[in-house]
DNA sequence: TCGACACTAAACAAAG
DNA sequence: TCTTTGTTTAGTGTCG
């Protein structure tokens, strides 16, 4: 026995070590459910991980010979695969070409399946990627045909043609340019998307695979040509009104980012020759002018464009530099274009980031204030088990202060379990250690609404060491469980418990050995740990009898089996009261629940009021309680507070109240 | 202020 | 001998 559990725990010293180092929590969790730092489990998730990774690697690499083998082929006719096309005749013939390179021929795909070096995801993704390439090759097909149409047109136009004929020109091929900017941002999402899987990596130096021809495509320089003839032709005011929608046209990426800087770059009198980089230099001008001494593209002597970190000595070689490795060329704005992707995700990100958060904030909130009545019970909750030392926490032991900002939150407690997380959460800054009477009584739910979040955040959890054993081996299928595997349990389930080993095992063994809910039982592997549930709800009484009041309240309203008042009534309805009957329901033994409540309720009546003998915890709950106390409570004008708090923290479903009011921790039941 | 409780730390013993 | 397990004691902080 001995020796099993003493491998056990050193696989959980090393679990440990892992999680202190912020190691793959996954291994370290199967490590220690396994009870085994090298669990199977643990072993296989990050094998897979890693597995994925190199397919991955492999697959963009194979992805990335084959297309560039197919770009070779293709476009050596053509031309360079580099992309200084400038020359607006090659204008079009080049954005096809490039095009046409990335997708992938079907022999092409046969060969990446084959060496299956792609996941089905992986796949999956880059047929989507291919879907969308051939789309917007049919595009720049049309585009094509438009641009020749556009031509006939303005041969027309040149001919006396009138010009609104060519606004109507102008505006089809805005509309046709509007489509093509959907195409591109849905391509640019997909790319992210293929980015964000490691399946596509864009380096600045090199062309962005769909971007480029989507640059070229959207920002030719035989159609700003086009576009300046026409405009020329056209009065100022009809210029400026379309300017916006060149701009749109030949910028999308700049544009719907930055409409303003995008006006001025792609200005339409600016761009000659297609040689848009001209006007980068009014750009640069201008936010050099804002910020003579910045620019948020130099930093430390590096240009900080994005792949580039180029060494600039000073500002004006960082401006040189910049004028020339980065104007405004397709390869500028395809990663132009994907910065803003890049922006515009993280934007996203934030944004829900901060609605979570204001929702957290928001829910935490009313739960703190809207009990005003029972703050305290949720601070008490909170800051329940983990004590003040641990506030304190210097690095080394458990540091935290239970009731760090960093608590849980849980948005999702709702439900059953006693202990909201939300409650636990709002306890957080709370330093206070929980009484146990609003001990809270971990549920399973608790736990697992809250179990990703102490998995891998170090937060102490807002419960008592008696609390989280009891859970432990209530959670185990035979309500029983060694020393060690309740140390796996903790180091498991908390990610606090991963560290300080020494600390936390020792007050695990300590609250074994001192409170009497937890029996040694000698079984054929060693020696295991049962919770009594009648001496856990014993312990109670006493704790509660710190609130008195409360305890009156308890028994008040339920010795008579009265209907609570309504006060109680709306605390508990606002305060998942459902508690009990989910919670403890879970419980097979509910009837032992019940009466390990009695038994709270009778220590505490006893502990209030010293007459009542009868209230033993053997003696099943409704008899011990009724009769017993109630009466002589009388309801004290605290009492409002006090079921609101016990409310809160504990659990109370309408149907149990009386049982136990004030347990805090007691219902394990509800774990299930 | 006091009692109760929880937590931490430590010492000690027994067993494997 | 070392490690683990289990018990006990002491000190401290929090809460009611």
């Amino acid at each position: 026995m001995m020796q099993e559990s003493g491998t056990e725990t050193k696989s959980n010293g090393s679990a440990i070590q892992n999680g202190s180092s912020g190691g793959n929590h996954l291994l370290e969790c199967g490590g220690l459910r396994e009870g085994r730092p090298n669990g199977e489990t643990p072993a296989v998730d990050v094998g897979a991980a890693d597995l994925a990774h190199v397919q991955q690697q492999q697959a963009l690499q194979v992805a990335r010979q084959l297309l560039l083998q197919q770009q070779q082929q293709q476009v050596s006719g053509l031309k360079s695969p580099k992309r200084n096309d400038k020359q607006p005749a090659l204008q079009v013939p080049v954005s096809v070409a490039m095009m046409t390179p990335q997708v992938i021929t079907p022999q092409q795909m046969q060969q990446i399946l084959q060496q299956q070096v792609l996941s089905p995801q992986q796949l999956q993704v880059l047929l989507q990627q291919q879907q969308a390439l051939m789309l917007q090759q049919q595009l720049q097909e049309f585009y094509k045909k438009q641009q020749e149409q556009l031509q006939l047109q303005l041969l027309q136009q040149h001919a006396g043609k009138q010009p609104k004929e060519q606004q109507q020109v102008a505006t089809q091929q805005l509309a046709f340019q509007q489509q093509l900017l959907q195409m591109q941002q849905l391509q640019q999402q997909h790319l992210l998307s293929l980015q964000r899987q490691g399946l596509l990596t864009i380096q600045p130096g090199q062309p962005a695979l769909p971007l480029q021809p989507l640059a070229q495509g959207m920002i030719p320089t035989e159609l700003q040509q086009l576009w300046k003839e026409v405009t020329s032709a056209h009065t100022t005011e009809e210029t400026t009104g379309n300017n916006h929608s060149s701009l749109d046209l030949t910028t999308t990426c700049v544009s719907s980012s930055a409409p303003s800087k995008t006006s001025l770059i792609m200005n339409p009198h600016a761009s000659t020759n297609g040689q848009l980089s001209v006007h980068t230099p009014k750009r640069e001008s201008l936010s050099h002018e804002e910020h003579p001494h910045s620019h948020p593209l130099y930093g430390h002597g590096v240009c900080k464009w994005p792949g580039c970190e180029a060494v600039c000595e000073d500002f004006q070689s960082f401006l040189k530099h910049l004028n020339s490795e980065h104007a405004l060329d397709d390869r500028s704005t395809a990663q132009c274009r994907v910065q803003m992707q890049v922006v515009q995700q993280l934007e996203l990100q934030l944004a829900k980031d901060k609605e979570r958060l204001q929702a957290m904030m928001t829910h935490l909130h009313v739960k703190s204030t809207e009990p005003k009545t029972a703050p305290q019970p949720l601070n008490l909750v909170s800051s329940v088990t983990l004590s003040k030392s641990a506030s304190e926490a210097s690095p080394q032991s458990l540091p935290h202060t239970p009731t760090t900002p960093t608590a849980p939150i849980t948005p999702v407690t709702q439900g059953p379990s006693v202990i909201t997380t939300t409650s636990m959460h709002t306890v957080g800054p709370i330093r206070r250690r929980y009484s146990d009477k609003y001990n809270v009584p971990i549920s399973s739910a608790d736990i697992a609404q809250n179990q990703e979040f102490y998995k891998n955040a170090e937060v102490r959890p807002p419960f008592t060491y008696a609390s989280l054993i009891r859970q432990a081996i209530l959670e185990s299928p035979e309500k029983q469980l060694t020393l060690n595997e309740i140390y796996n349990w903790f180091t498991r389930m908390f990610a606090y418990f991963r560290r300080n080993a020494a600390t936390w095992k020792n007050a695990v063994r300590h609250n074994l050995s001192l409170h009497k809910c937890f029996v040694r039982v000698e079984n054929v592997k060693g020696a295991v740990w049962t919770v009594d549930e009648v001496e856990f709800q014993k312990r109670r009484p006493q704790k509660i009898s710190g609130n008195p009041s409360l305890i009156k309240n308890m028994q008040t309203s339920h010795a008579y089996c009265t209907p609570l008042n309504a006060a109680l009534q709306a605390s508990m309805a606002e305060n998942s009261i459902p508690l009990y009957t989910t919670a403890s329901m879970g419980n097979p033994t509910l009837g032992n629940l019940a009466s390990a409540i009695r038994e709270e309720l009778n220590g505490a009546m006893e502990h209030t009021n010293s007459n009542e003998s009868d209230s033993s915890p053997g003696r099943s709950p409704m008899q011990a309680v009724h009769p017993v106390h109630v009466k002589e409570e009388p309801l004290d004008p605290e009492e409002a507070e006090g079921p609101l708090s016990l409310v809160t923290t504990a659990n109370h479903s309408p149907d149990f109240d009386h049982d136990r009011d004030y347990e805090d921790e007691p219902v394990h039941e509800d774990v299930e």
